[in-house]
DNA sequence: CTGAAAGCGCTAACAA
DNA sequence: TTGTTAGCGCTTTCAG
C-alpha cells in the first residue's frame, strides 16, 4: 500500500502538504504545488487510509443503523431512505438487524460505539429499555418509529400511530361495517399498542363495542396476519372488516381470508398501516395508512447532523389514508 | 473517554498487560493480575477504541456489502443471511445500495476499501465491468448472484439461472400450455439474460416457438412485471402462461393480470423465480423456482474468510421448483 | 509473567 | 506558503 510519505517524496513536498491537498485544508497550497501532489497521487494510486485518518481526526465518517429486520419491506424502505441521505453526505452506514433479539441490539449498539461511529440511528418496534443502558451518549442518537425513550437523550421521528389507526378504522366505519376486528402488534411494541388504541378509539367514537374477542395480538409478519385472520374468521359472529396494524399483516390477512374461502372486500374488508410499496400490487389493492417513509428516513439523518446537537427534537409526521380495493372503495 | 493507560494505572499494571487481557493474548497473564485488570475495566467502564485497534492490528473486523437494492425482498433476504453470518463471526457490515447507479457502486467500493474492510461482498444483477476497475485486490472479494467476472480474482456464488428458467417453463409446458410468454430482466443483466435463455430452451425442447413477440424485457420490479404483462395480454393472440424472471415481476404481473380482468391461473398461468417469502402469500400463491438464499448468503461469507484465500471458487447452488396456485397446480 | 517502547498512517499545531 | 513533528489509542516486539 502506497502511503502519504511516498507521495510526498515523489512530489518533492512535505507530508503536511499532501494532507493539505487531500483535505483541501486547513492550510492553503500553491496551485503549482497542488498539481504536483495530485499528479503523484494519481501516478502512485494513493488512497488515504481511512482508519488512520479516523484515529487522528476523531471522525470516522460512518454512522450506525440498527433496524428490527431489513427483510420487512417497511424497514427496508426506511433503511434505504436513510442510506440515500447518509450517502449524499459522504457517510457510510454500519447496519445491524435486531432480528427480534434484544441481546443482538445491545451487541450492535456497543460494537458501533466502539467503532467510534459519528452517529447512531435506531429503528425500534419493540421494547426499548435496554437502549438507555447500552447507549453511551458520546455520539448523537436518533430513534425512529418508536416513542421518545425515558432517560435517553435522543431525538425521535415517528407518526401518530393512534391517530392513524383511528383514521383507518373510522374509514371502515364509514363503509357501514359494525363488526370491525383488529390485528394488533406484539403487546410489548409501542406502535402495536398505539395502533390498537386508535382502533378502539374509533369504534367507541362510533358507538360500537371494541371487545377483546375482536382483537388478535399477532407478530408483525405475513404469517402473523394470516393466522390472526383465520382465527377471527373462525369466531362467530365473524367480523365484517379488519384493521391490521401493519401492511405486512394485512397482506398475510389477504391470504388467510382467501384460505377461508372468504372474498375481499365483500366477505371481509381490510385496511392496513404503513403504506409499503407492495400494498399497491396486491389483489385487490390494499387500503392503508401511509407513513412518509422517505421523509422520515431523511429527517432522521438531518436530526443526527444538525448543528445544535444539544436539545432533543421529537417530530411527528403526517399520515395519509389511502383507500383502495380492500376496504370496499372502488379501485383507482 | 477512559483509555488503556488509565486502566493500567488503576490496576497497577503496564499498558501491555491491559492489552493482553482484553485480547486474551498474545502473552499469558497471571490469573490474579487478570482479575485486577478486569475489575479496573469494569469500574472505569473501559471500552477499547476500535479505530486505534484497527490501525495498529491492521484488521477492522468489518466487511463491506454492496447490494443492488435492499428494498427488493430477494436482496433483503440475501443481505439478512449474510448479516447473520458476519454477526456470528464478530464482524460488522458496511452496507451500500447500488440503486441502479454504477457510479454509486464504484463509490461504495472505493470507500469501503479506503476504510480497510477485511472483505467485500458484491451482489450484482447488472453490468459488472466497473468492478474490475474499482476493486484493488487488497482484501478478499466474493460476488453473489452474477457470473464470475472476467479479470477479477473473486469467488462467486450463484444458481444456474438458465436451468431454473428451463425448469419453470417446462413445468408450464407440462400443464399443456403452448403460448408461454417470458417477462425477462433488463438486457444488461446476466441473470436476466440467462433466465430468458432458459425459457427459450424449454420451449424449443418442447417443439414450441419462442418468438420475440412473447418476450418483454422489463425492470426487476413490481411495476416492471405489471406493465409487461399488460402488454402481453393486449397482444394477440394473448399468451396462456408466462414465466417471469423474478418473483417481484411475477407479483406485479399478478396485479397487471387482475387489471386486465383476466384470472389466474385459468386466464393466465404464472411462474416466477427466486422464492421470496412474499410468494407464499399472494392470491393465488405464486409458483416459483426457489433459490436457497440463506445458504448462499452464509456460503458467501464462508468463502470470504476461508483459509486458503488464494484460489477462486465458483459455486452453483441447487434450485427447487415450487408449484403453487398460479401455475395451475392445486394449492397446498 | 510483566514492563518499556516502537510505530500503525495520518492531521494539524507550530515553526520557518 | 511549506516543513517538522507530536500524538490519536492501541498491539506487539523485545527486554527484563
Amino acid at each position: 500500500m502506497v502511503k502519504r510519505d511516498e507521495v510526498a517524496r515523489r512530489a518533492g513536498v512535505s507530508a503536511a502538504v499532501v494532507s493539505y491537498v487531500m483535505n483541501n485544508g486547513p492550510r492553503p497550497v500553491a496551485d503549482a504545488t497542488r498539481q504536483r501532489v495530485l499528479a503523484a497521487v494519481e501516478e502512485l494510486g494513493y488512497r488515504p487510509n481511512g482508519v488512520a485518518r479516523a484515529l487522528r481526526s476523531r471522525r470516522t465518517w460512518s454512522i450506525g443503523l440498527v433496524v428490527p429486520d431489513n427483510s420487512n419491506p417497511f424497514f427496508a424502505q426506511l433503511a434505504h431512505a436513510i442510506e440515500d441521505e447518509t450517502f449524499a453526505r459522504g457517510y457510510s452506514l454500519l447496519v445491524g438487524n435486531a432480528s427480534g433479539d434484544a441481546a443482538r441490539v445491545e451487541s450492535y449498539l456497543r460494537t458501533f460505539q466502539d467503532r467510534q461511529v459519528d452517529g447512531l440511528i435506531v429503528v425500534t418496534n419493540g421494547p426499548t429499555e435496554d437502549l438507555a443502558r447500552t447507549y453511551e451518549g458520546r455520539v448523537p442518537l436518533v430513534i425512529v418509529v418508536d416513542q421518545p425513550v425515558r432517560g435517553l437523550a435522543a431525538s425521535t421521528v415517528k407518526v401518530d400511530n393512534k391517530e392513524g389507526a383511528r383514521l383507518a378504522t373510522e374509514h371502515l366505519v364509514s363503509h357501514g361495517f359494525t363488526r370491525i376486528a383488529c390485528i394488533a402488534g406484539p403487546r410489548d411494541s409501542a406502535p402495536g399498542r398505539e395502533r390498537y388504541e386508535g382502533w378502539q378509539t374509533a369504534l367507541r367514537a362510533a358507538g360500537l363495542a371494541a371487545p377483546d374477542s375482536l382483537v388478535r395480538w399477532a407478530e408483525f409478519s405475513l404469517r402473523g396476519g394470516a393466522e390472526a385472520v383465520r382465527e377471527l374468521l373462525d369466531s362467530s359472529p365473524a367480523p365484517e372488516a379488519v384493521f391490521a396494524a401493519t401492511d405486512l399483516q394485512a397482506i398475510g390477512a389477504l391470504r388467510g381470508t382467501a384460505d377461508a374461502g372468504v372474498s375481499v372486500p365483500d366477505g371481509l374488508a381490510i385496511v392496513g398501516f404503513d403504506g409499503i410499496a407492495e400494498a399497491e400490487y396486491t389483489v385487490p389493492r390494499l387500503a392503508t395508512v401511509r407513513q412518509p417513509v422517505g421523509l422520515m428516513g431523511r429527517r432522521a439523518v438531518e436530526l443526527l447532523f444538525r448543528e445544535n446537537g444539544g436539545d432533543q427534537v421529537h417530530e411527528v409526521f403526517p399520515l395519509t389514508l389511502v383507500s383502495r380495493g380492500t376496504c370496499g372503495c372502488p379501485e383507482r
